[in-house]
DNA sequence: AACGAGGTCAACCGCGCGTCG
DNA sequence: GCGACGCGCGGTTGACCTCGT
């Protein structure tokens, strides 16, 4: 039978919170040597006084050699929203579509940065229409180019996208989003580099149809 | 310079699923 | 078939950072 005091003892033995610079080397050395797998003994092996979860976690969200750091780049950007509005909260598949990002990463990124604007009223019917979009591949790699070879993210331009904020082919569509929504309210890109900046691009074009 | 508010992100938690004995 | 265990995933937390006042 376990004791209180059995278990405190226990769980005293194990680290939490923030990493060492030693742990972090202990880790890598290991998995370097071992290979992954079964987190829990590679712990107890490593003689790492952490749980095999914490273990996993860091090696996946941090130590692995083809971890990418660094910002979220407009093609992730716009991969990121596209693969949300098809799949929701799948951050682990999203992830997969991402080399180099973890699902963590993701997570963070769209719960910080995109979330907040998620109740504005051109959000919706923007991811909607990207999601639309990329069901092209044509598109998809239309925008791949167009996004990869721009210097500036305030400057870059999309191309024509097929169902895209663009492409209102049909005028009693354009006018149904006015009369029914009014006129959208946009965010002002308060930083170029930032996902806004994508979505300010997009967004843009869907404005200046309004009022063409 | 100091402080508070808001943003970011590493790490933890709990649940569900798959595997194994 | 069933329970125990380990793992992976999505949600949440909290420490730290940045920016505005």
């Amino acid at each position: 039978m376990e004791t209180g005091k059995q278990k405190s003892s226990v769980e005293e033995e194990l680290r939490r919170g923030p990493w060492t610079v030693e742990e972090d080397l202990i880790l890598t050395n290991y998995i370097s040597k071992h290979g992954e797998g079964r987190w829990n003994s590679l712990a107890k092996c490593a003689g790492l006084k952490r749980t095999g979860k914490s273990c996993r976690l860091r090696w996946l969200n941090y130590l692995r050699p083809d971890v990418r750091r660094g910002n979220i780049t407009a093609e992730e950007q716009f991969l990121i929203l596209e693969l949300h509005s098809r799949w929701g909260n799948r951050w682990s598949k999203i992830a997969q579509h991402l080399p180099g990002r973890t699902d963590n990463e993701i997570k963070n990124y769209w719960r910080t940065r995109v979330q907040k604007h998620a109740n504005q009223q051109w959000m919706p019917r923007l991811l909607e229409r990207i999601r639309t979009a990329v069901d092209s591949s044509r598109a998809i790699s239309n925008a791949h180019t167009t996004l990869t070879s721009s210097n500036d993210n305030s400057k870059f331009s999309l191309p024509h996208v097929p169902g895209c904020c663009n492409d209102y082919s049909d005028e009693r569509d354009r006018a149904w989003v006015v009369e029914e929504e009014g006129w959208p309210e946009f965010p002002t890109p308060s930083d170029e580099g930032s996902m806004l900046a994508g979505l300010w691009e997009l967004s843009a074009m869907g404005s200046n149809m309004y009022v063409e």
